[in-house]
RNA sequence: GCGCUUGUAGCUUAGUGGAUAGAGCGUUAGCCUCCGGAGCUAAAGGUCGCAGGUUCGAAUCCUGCCAAGCGCACCA
């Protein structure tokens, strides 16, 4: 519709043009946008005022000249100048109404463009480290890259989910090192365990599982466990030096094989968790990216490799550094440590060229605010690897707060005092969990009401817009058992008599929504499709409670059931984006699923 | 100290150069012989952090200041 009314605009430009009216080579940008008060009609453009300059005209005067000489559309019911010179087009009821018969006929590809051009793009999200369970920080992140890649995949994007499994480096042997201590422990050898240890009661649990699978085999004294250990940070010493001593001696103590044992059991163990806990919060990845498949394979030293090539490399105090800061970081950074051992960054490099080997056209990275400093560093990296800067594309998510009772819940990781993202589904539910994560800006810090998520009233919105489902669905159900089936054809010949308000204001909403989709897509704003889904649920109450769907006369019954299908359609495709069902029935004995 | 991000109604916020700054919650006043009242209708509520600048036009872009969050490792 936007690009039939744009060649309306072009005709008319040149033939005043022709006319000697405008100068001939002038080349307007049209640009189109759909209203947002209806009293605007339903698209308007500014582009008489964007003429103004050059032409040196009064806009309004300009504006005249155009509607004068634009040609009838069958579409077009009145163009209107108003405000400092926009150009108002009004459609014609039957064009407007003939959205329905859109609506119906795709169903839910309705929406779904080549926005995208097919761009085949990796998606990454959520990567946190296999050290622990996922809490509710990490929440906001698997929620927002989960429904960006849905969204994105309809926008024409040829999409694909990967999760980055930091499974190698010191974190890791922290892991294995913290199980083992709790196992010692376990077995009654006493310990005093790490400052810098994982805290948690998930690591007694994984001990547990070793001793269980291994008996004592890994049990060692007190003295050669601690044996040259720099103090820790209570008695007065470096935690840092302290667990780094304890990771040493229990690389000695147990050998390859044996750390190696621990080390699996651990990763596996937690690894296994995170996907548990994913998928029960309806999050699905393609692939499971092992950093360990880097450094087992040649990819690290290929892209060092590149990068010593370009002569971006260089070597100070004993270490390897790469020229960051010659490509817009603010300070050069090291891949190769003193020690010999590759640096966490030098990874990132290595993964970075292996997602373009592997046929990506795009990398899109999902972070965490806290991760903000890696944007520079990632980007400078891609420019040493003379890849395209503008196809890594680096989004931020901020953090969330839960909020409980009107207070925020403070959570310490440190101490392993967290509320983790399993729970958190356990309390409020996938739907309110999914949604509440999305309903907000991923660039703005969001307040997540427990209490709110789990109210089952129009005060929740991911209730209020389920209802509006449910509902819908409950009108169909009900005239089936008043053998008043739905007749698809009766209701698309009489879309004419869809002519309330009400049915005026949904019908707009509906026409709105692929807009609203691309404009998702293109932002990377999930949020935008949260907010418009609450707006296409009011429009439905609202109408639902001002005209009854259904009356006896069956022209007008079939033309209303054809309406509200089209919004249940796009409803239930919505809240399937954003990874939260479309229940057939509010009530809790029959829920279906969706 | 330096850098990144963010300041919009009492609260949570939408709005990435356009028209009278939109919503929801909360507050106030109304609506059930009617398909699910888990709903609807309406009212009140704003110096868009502050001060300059660019522009025909600024919540939006630029500069400075103030405030909040985060980041500044041969850690991951």
């Amino acid at each position: 519709m936007i690009k039939h009314l744009q060649e309306l605009l072009e005709k008319a430009v040149d033939d005043l043009q022709r006319k000697g009216i405008f100068p001939k080579d002038l080349e307007p940008q049209i640009f189109f946008e759909r209203t947002r008060n209806k009293d605007h009609g339903d698209f308007a453009t500014n582009m008489a005022l964007t003429l103004a300059k050059p032409l040196g005209k009064n806009p309004r005067e300009i504006a005249k000249l155009i509607v004068d000489e634009l040609i009838e559309s069958l579409h077009v019911a009145k163009v209107e100048i108003a405000g400092p010179g926009f150009l108002n087009f009004f459609l014609t009821e039957n064009c407007r109404r003939q959205i329905i018969k859109q609506v119906l006929k795709l169903g839910d590809t309705f929406g779904d463009n080549d926005f995208g051009n097919d761009k085949k793009i990796t998606v990454e999200y959520v990567s946190a480290n296999p050290t622990g369970p996922l809490h509710v920080g990490h929440g906001r992140g698997a929620a927002y890259g989960a429904s960006l890649a849905n969204i994105l995949e309809k926008c024409g994007y040829q999409v694909q989910r990967e999760y980055y499994v930091n499974d190698n480096g010191r974190q890791m042997d922290i892991l294995a090192s913290s199980v083992w201590l709790r196992y010692i422990e376990l077995c009654g050898e006493p310990i005093v365990f790490p400052d810098n240890g994982y805290q948690g009661d998930y690591i007694v649990d994984i001990a547990r599982k070793v001793r269980k699978k291994f008996g004592d085999k890994f049990l060692f004294k007190s003295l050669e466990v601690y044996e040259a250990v720099p103090a820790d940070e209570k008695d007065g010493g470096d935690k840092e030096l302290h667990i780094d001593g304890l990771v040493f001696n229990a690389k000695q103590l147990l050998g390859n094989e044996n750390y190696e044992n621990i080390f699996q059991i651990a990763l596996k163990d937690i690894l296994s968790g995170i996907k548990k806990d994913l998928e029960k919060f309806n999050v699905n990845y393609d692939s499971w990216f092992s950093e360990k498949q880097l450094h087992d394979g040649d990819t690290i030293d290929r892209a060092l490799e590149i990068l010593q090539d370009k002569g971006y490399l260089y070597k100070k105090d004993g270490a390897t550094w790469f020229m960051a800061s010659h490509f817009g970081d603010e300070k050069d950074r090291v891949v190769i440590r003193e020690n010999g051992q590759k640096t966490y960054f030098a990874s990132d490099i290595a993964y970075l060229l292996n997602k373009f080997e592997r046929g990506f056209e795009g990398a899109l990275y999902v972070f965490g605010a806290d991760h903000h400093g890696y944007i520079a560093r990632l980007k400078a990296a891609a420019k040493g690897l003379n890849l395209n800067p503008e196809d890594i594309e680096i989004v931020l998510t901020q953090f969330a707060n839960l909020v409980q009772d009107g207070k925020k819940i403070q959570m310490g990781t440190r101490s392993g005092q967290f509320v983790t993202l399993s729970q958190l589904v356990d309390d409020v539910g996938v739907d309110a969990a999914r949604f509440f994560y999305v309903m907000r800006s991923h660039d703005q810090h969001l307040d997540f009401d427990l209490d709110l998520a789990k109210s089952q009233s129009s005060d929740n919105p991911v209730f209020y817009i389920q209802y509006a489902h449910a509902r819908i669905c409950s009108i169909f159900q009900k005239l089936e058992q008043q053998a008043m089936q739905h007749n698809k054809e009766i209701g698309n010949a009489s879309l004419h008599l869809l002519n309330t308000d009400q049915e005026h204001d949904l019908l707009r909403s509906v026409a709105s929504y692929p807009e609203i989709f691309v404009a998702s897509a293109r932002t990377r704003s999930p949020h935008l499709l949260a907010n418009y889904l609450r707006e296409l649920a009011q429009n439905y109450h609202s109408y639902y409670n001002a005209h009854q769907v259904g009356v006896d006369d069956e022209n007008v019954r079939n033309a209303r059931l054809n309406l509200s299908k089209a919004t249940r359609i796009i409803l239930a495709n919505g809240l399937k984006l954003l990874g939260a069902s479309a229940p057939t029935s509010m009530f809790s004995d029959d829920q279906d699923g969706g």
